[in-house]
DNA sequence: AATTTAGTGAAAAAATTTTGCACATTCACT
DNA sequence: AGTGAATGTGCAAAATTTTTTCACTAAATT
């Protein structure tokens, strides 16, 4: 057990007088800033108890920023949560993964989450939210605590970055027209999550302006594996059949290819595909798979700008339905361009 | 700005004498622990500054421990992390990442986090760390804070919680001999890396005991996607050339197949392959992929348990090199298995 | 050169925490 | 049922810790 720690340790490790030490960390009377610091410093070292949110932000040796998401499988919860741990690198932010269980109501989790640790701010990425939800966080939330949702709803309630979703759709379309495809197909993600709709509505979009295009396939589908592979059988017995499909993300692109490469069909020699998210795999895969990349670092780093802006600040927080669009690009791969002659080989050979 | 929180808000809060909320937090004198837990929970609740480690380990409304890894790319990392998330679900525990940075010096870096941060316990996975380095870093870490590796090494100085890597090996060679392939190759890890050797030793031993099998090829790797890209180079101007191979790790199986279908080898046609770590991709891949199971939910149960256990003796710790190994075991797929019908079609397509 | 201002430490004052003591309650054992 | 020991609590005194007052210095401003 180690002694309690005073003021006194913290002039004694300092220098200081215990008058200046006290001053520094109650911030109140006439204190250099140069000596703040140390103070500050040294208390932290010392671990001399302050209570959360004493030290003031640009003094803090370290900044906690829980990411509260439910625990989305495989690789692209992976590819979220490191482009945050990215854009950390260098910086004395720590991000802190929360999941929250599928199970209960996940608003209530949160809150307490969130109170019962040192959290400095939260982002949220729960797609399923709605506007009500949204709500309902904020009026339990402590008032004090920087919120900000990573995914985008039709009226936002609280500040969100987000990836610009609608562009992504019309980029792929655009690339579809462009390799002189004609006939598209689409695999949408859940009808309920906005992020979803706003990749169709710039795929759709993009497809009627254009004089070239028609869309001739669609299929409801929601991000997983197996829905990728339900939509390549609904393919399979479609009358009229697209050159091309746009896969709302790459969890159903997977699938999709999954079960259609094993029935024979050549991709992109039978059917084009592209996909959403640029998960990593998408360029390890036999094709290689076109993808609309998210720069996930991009997203956190804005998002914890944001952040930050709003801890300095440090008045009470005001939730505006501000929304900060990260742009998107496409990653052109084998899945939706010609057949290179690296594949020759591979179909030449089994004759 | 909120008013200092003192034991007499605790005292009002929670109906007891300001000298009974004393003696709970500071655990001097006569208390019942239901009152202390009453206590503790209301200090908390209200913010009273605790130093860290002042609350027993039995009342504190979350544990924190530290994960800390170089940031290593992709999937594996991926889920590792996601193995401890998931092991911590229903506990108070909490998992945070820390992301030591390539350049400067691990342990100092490593130490400084630990120091600076509230945590009550940290995992280190760092397979290139040698005894000396482990020695260094717990003659500078704090005394009284739990550290478990996860990567196995030869003289291990600290307690260790890490896969079979021998096993797995070994049964990656029992699988090869079941399938009735003769000549073994294998691209092996970093030889630098005592988990690779393991894995090398296992799937050498086998062999060595078994009339039917000889190692034929062997080709040093990192680990690395480009590396399995080499390998399938050296493999394809090998003279004598192995029906099956054992890859130490699924990122050089991918490289590896990924140059070697494009070049038109059948896999398991014209060689069968086998990895290690059982990633996800494993099941998505075409064909899809055999590869060593590490259950990494149970290394993280495993390493929290022990962390517990140390944490509620609460005297200073004694780093012994107890080793606790978690059994692996074989996913079977297609890369190493007979050519399923499910193929026929791609390969007779283009005839 | 005089005057203001920022910043510091010593010591007094205020606030907070700990401890000694009295008292109540429970429990084990006659 | 009665006794004594042990446990647990609150009040108030004591001890400790923190804040504030005040005097002083050095630098900046007029």
């Amino acid at each position: 057990m180690h002694e309690k720690v005073t003021l006194k340790h913290i002039a004694d490790d300092t220098g200081l007088s215990i008058s200046t030490v006290s001053r520094a960390l109650s911030q109140t009377g006439k204190i250099s800033s140069e000596n703040k610091k140390i103070v500050f410093e040294s208390a932290h070292r010392l671990n001399y108890p302050l209570s959360t949110s004493q030290t003031p932000v640009e003094l803090r040796s370290s900044i906690n920023i829980a990411l509260v998401t439910r625990h989305y499988t495989g690789e692209f919860y992976a590819s979220l949560f490191e482009g945050f741990d990215q854009s950390t690198v260098g910086t004395k932010v720590t991000m802190n993964l929360t999941s929250v269980s599928h199970r209960s109501k996940p608003t209530l989790q949160i809150i307490s989450d969130l109170r019962n640790s040192q959290y400095d701010a939260a982002v949220i990425f729960l797609p399923e939210f709605k506007a009500a939800d949204y709500m309902e966080l904020l009026e339990f939330a402590p008032s004090n605590l920087p919120i900000v949702s990573i995914a985008p709803i039709a009226n936002p309630v609280m500040d969100t970055v987000t990836f610009d979703n609608y562009r992504g759709g019309y980029l792929v379309a655009n690339h579809f027209e462009e390799r002189g495809y004609k006939n598209l197909g689409i695999i949408q993600g859940p009808i309920k999550q906005s992020e979803a709709m706003l990749r169709k509505s710039g795929f759709l979009d993009y497809i009627h302006a254009s004089d070239n295009l028609n869309l001739v396939w669609q299929f409801n589908g929601d991000y997983s594996f197996r829905k990728g592979k339900e939509a390549y059988e609904d393919f399979r017995q479609a009358d009229k059949k697209p050159d091309a499909i746009f896969c709302s993300n790459d969890g159903m692109t997977l699938g999709f290819m999954h079960s259609a490469i094993r029935d024979g069909v050549h991709i992109p020699g039978d059917v084009a595909v592209a996909g959403f998210d640029d998960l990593p795999t998408c360029e390890l895969y036999t094709p290689t798979i076109t993808s609309v990349h998210t720069p996930y670092d991009m997203l956190g780093k804005k998002t914890i700008e944001l952040i930050f802006n709003r801890l300095k600040q440090n008045t009470e927080v005001q939730h505006s339905g501000y929304t900060s669009l990260v742009p998107v690009s496409l990653s052109l791969r084998e899945s939706s361009t010609e057949l290179t002659n690296v594949f020759q080989n591979y179909y030449q050979r089994t004759t």
